[in-house]
DNA sequence: CGCCAGGTGCGAA
DNA sequence: TTCGCACCTGGC
């Protein structure tokens, strides 16, 4: 199937770091395990060429995946607005998009991030998911969809552990067990606002300030939150000499207020590339 | 070997 | 409230 777009890069979006289970062919396509398929899509210009494992209402879960249907022409020109020394990035980052990324997947993906190295999160991942996740197959290749809440509602805490979560193998559980015993409901933080939600996420074990912040972003389209990294670091020092994590959120929020999630991701983006 | 990474929890001051 | 340290794991 073929789907028409514009202002979209499908390579900066789906490497920029949002996401964690994805592969780049060599055919400059991507493979992509979504909730419930896997999908392989390629862009050739305004044209994305996209296979699937489950076609059922494809464009319309790529649609809202990949964020397609939001605005970003409006809140570039809005950023540009608020500092016109943003273009140089706002540039650099033309097609960028938010991921709509599954919920429960999200929050277990950055409870895996926490002092922790990008390829050993994504390897976990796919430990968590070949265990208690369906095995799909796609173009004769193998495939585990992450797991239902009802599939991880099997998980204990060795056999996390034996998925190389380390540490951070309670702090799943505990999450998946807060769920099961209506402790925690990951719904409810649609009804709230971001600084609610933000504590709510962080009554969660393993989950501190920074992760319930990308879980926000990521998983909540907020983008009055995020998180602060040493891409982000690195580009308030350079650009207009803040240090501090306070300081730059500060900084950040007065200056963008519920742009600040967007224009962060940005800041990442154009200087990870650039260095 | 020791160091450290997409931080966070915990106990001590 | 703030501060310092330990923490699975694996790549360097």
């Amino acid at each position: 199937m073929i789907l028409k777009v514009n202002n979209f890069n499908l390579k900066d979006t789906v490497t920029c770091g949002q996401i964690f289970r994805f592969e780049e062919l060599d055919d400059s396509s991507f493979d992509i395990i979504l909730t419930d398929r896997v999908i392989n899509i390629k862009q050739e210009n305004d044209n994305l060429i996209i296979n699937s494992s489950n076609m059922n209402n494809i464009e319309e879960v790529i649609r809202n995946y990949f964020d397609l249907d939001y605005d970003y022409e409006s809140i570039n020109n809005k950023l540009l607005k608020i500092d016109i020394n943003n273009k140089e990035i706002i540039d650099s980052c033309y097609g960028l998009k938010m991921i709509n990324e599954p919920r429960l997947e999200v929050i277990i993906s950055y409870i895996l991030s926490s002092n922790n190295r990008v390829p050993q999160i994504k390897s976990a991942l796919d430990n968590i998911s070949k265990t208690y996740g369906q095995k799909v197959i796609f173009n004769n290749k193998e495939y585990y969809l992450f797991p239902s809440l009802e599939e991880l509602s099997k998980c204990d805490i060795e056999t996390l552990r034996n998925c190389k979560t380390g540490f951070r193998d309670k702090y799943i559980y505990e999450f998946v067990q807060k769920i099961i015993n209506k402790e925690f409901d990951i719904n409810l933080i649609d009804n709230m606002n971001s600084k609610d939600a933000l504590n709510y996420l962080m009554t969660l074990n393993g989950v501190g300030e920074k992760v319930a912040s990308c879980i926000l972003l990521f998983g909540y389209h907020r983008f009055d939150v995020f998180p602060i990294d040493t891409w982000v670091k690195k580009y308030m020092k350079d650009k207009y000499n803040i240090e501090g994590i306070d300081n730059i959120r500060n900084f950040t929020y007065d200056k963008y207020k519920e742009l600040s999630g967007i224009a962060i991701q940005y800041m990442f983006h154009y200087k990870r590339n650039k260095n």
